[in-house]
RNA sequence: GUGGGAGUAGCUCAGCUGGAUAGAGCACCAGGUUGUGGUCCUGGGGGCCGCGGGUUCGAAUCCCGUCUCUCACCCCA
């Protein structure tokens, strides 16, 4: 028979890689906790009409789609905020506000895998729908932050790139542009740190044809910090400028001013954003955005509810995982196995498994060996089992019902009364006795 | 979808310009060791050399195709 591959762009999660998925995870979700958030979840596929009316059509060849045995078009989930607004229209009328809820979802998109991206791979979300205020915005960035710097990650490795879309569009408007070119626009801007300057420029003639406009944008594509975009900032943007300001003064207040940083370039792509926007990269601008959100208050009346605000973001493992590599910080949540219950003679096997069962209905951890092996072989496999204490069975429990205590990291052993033992399995080494 | 690089043991790789039963380290299993593990020593299992075709007396090695991985572009919710 052939052997089957792994599909093009998934992970198999041995229990090694299992172990640091479930850190980061816990991760996610213990930082999710402490900012107030509650945990939700949504199908893993859903029709495909709930991301075409929401991106267009172009998506479908960006996602994975299907046909059920009732000719209905599905989808497997490329993202979960559409599924969110789907539950949150639902229930709109009954849910009291602001909404703070979270994921930690697995997610598919048909895409080629390159470094930092795969075709299947999980994401955290956060979202706070239902308030418009700045503090929500900062609430949802000091989150992101929140979690990165827990794992150790400091404003010296990761900044938040933060910028505004309604401040760029009553801007631009200003100058000349209309609505319609916008997105020609933000997509322009979007490109400007990863083009060489002359090709650059050579797309803002293609894409911008009218000099005098053109210019108009560049120069405000020069902008490179918030006191600059402060000073000059017309009056129609002035406004959406004051709420940027608010936006940086709040972070200032949470504690994680530091982590910021206004950078105009920051656009987010073709997305449904309407406010705040934001990015968080390595300082060393090595790999893809960490992390990306903002401002999203059309999204749940497009997809058929009443127009509410909503701002959040996504964190995905994959990039986090390759920076917290490089950096050292990669921890796992591996559980050590607290006790390896030996036998020392061959008449104990039996008292052995009790032994074992035993305490694990106290709630311990316990393996043994399920071959007779000598003494020595069983050590080593508590050893390579990670056993903090293995627990020997020998003559001493034939003659008196004792059993022998040894600390694997130590190499210190005790010998007490089996009763005693089970009675405080974690107590034989423990302070004064 | 477009282009570059790479495919040899579970992992990391060696195998030079074609030459005999394809190797090393790590990992795994067993023994040395029937009441004391991690170290050490010895042995063992494990390979259609990605796949298909071609050149040749002879191909892991050269050529073509194909698949997969990877990096970049497009895109990035």
């Amino acid at each position: 028979m052939e052997k089957i591959a792994p599909v093009r762009g998934t992970r198999d999660f041995y229990p090694e890689q299992m172990a640091v998925r479930n850190w980061i995870m816990d991760g996610w979700r213990a930082v999710s906790r402490r900012n107030g958030f509650e945990e939700y979840d949504a199908p893993i596929f859903e029709y495909l009409q709930l991301y075409t009316q929401k991106s267009g059509e172009e998506i479908v060849s960006q996602l994975f789609a299907m046909q059920d045995r009732g000719g209905r078009d599905l989808a497997i989930r490329p993202e979960i905020t559409p599924s969110l607004a789907r539950m949150i229209n639902q229930q709109i009328h009954s849910l009291p506000r602001p909404v703070k809820w979270f994921s930690v979802p697995r997610l598919c998109r048909a895409e080629r895998p390159q470094k930092g991206r795969l075709r299947e791979f999980f994401q955290w979300n956060i979202d706070i729908i239902g308030d418009d205020s700045p503090l929500a915005d900062a609430e949802s960035i000091f989150t992101a932050i929140d979690y990165l710097r827990s794992v150790g990650l400091t404003s010296r490795d990761v900044v938040a790139k933060i910028s505004s879309r309604s401040m760029l569009a009553a801007w631009l408007q200003e100058l000349g542009a209309t609505p319609q070119e916008l997105d020609t626009i933000y997509a322009l801007l979007d490109k400007r740190a990863k083009l060489p300057e002359e090709t650059f420029q050579a797309l803002a003639v293609e894409k911008i044809p009218e000099a005098g406009l053109r210019n108009k944008i560049l120069e405000l594509f020069q902008i490179d910090s918030f006191e600059k975009l402060k000073a000059s900032a017309p009056p129609a943007a002035q406004e959406e400028v004051a709420r940027l300001e608010t936006l940086f003064h709040l972070l200032e207040v949470m504690g994680v001013r530091d982590y910021c940083t206004f950078d105009i370039h920051i656009v987010r792509g073709l997305a449904y954003y309407t406010g705040v926007v934001f990015e968080v990269f390595d300082r060393g601008a090595e790999l893809r955005a960490l992390c990306g959100g903002g401002r999203y208050d059309n999204l749940l009346k497009v997809l058929g509810g009443p127009k509410v605000s909503a701002t959040g973001f996504g964190m995905g493992d994959v990039v986090l995982e390759i920076l917290l590599r490089e950096k050292n910080l990669l921890q796992t949540a591996a559980v050590p196995l607290d006790f390896y219950v030996i036998d020392a003679a061959a008449e104990l096997g039996e008292q052995t498994v009790q032994t074992a069962c035993q305490l694990r209905g106290r709630g311990f951890s316990a393996a043994f060996s399920y071959k007779r092996l000598p003494l020595g072989k069983q050590l080593k496999q508590a050893s390579s089992q990670k056993a903090r204490f293995a627990v020997i069975l020998g003559q001493e429990t034939i003659d008196s019902r004792q059993v022998t205590i040894k600390d694997m990291a130590s190499g210190l052993q005790k010998t007490i009364a089996l009763p005693e033992f089970l009675a405080g399995p974690d107590k034989v080494f423990a302070a004064g006795t």
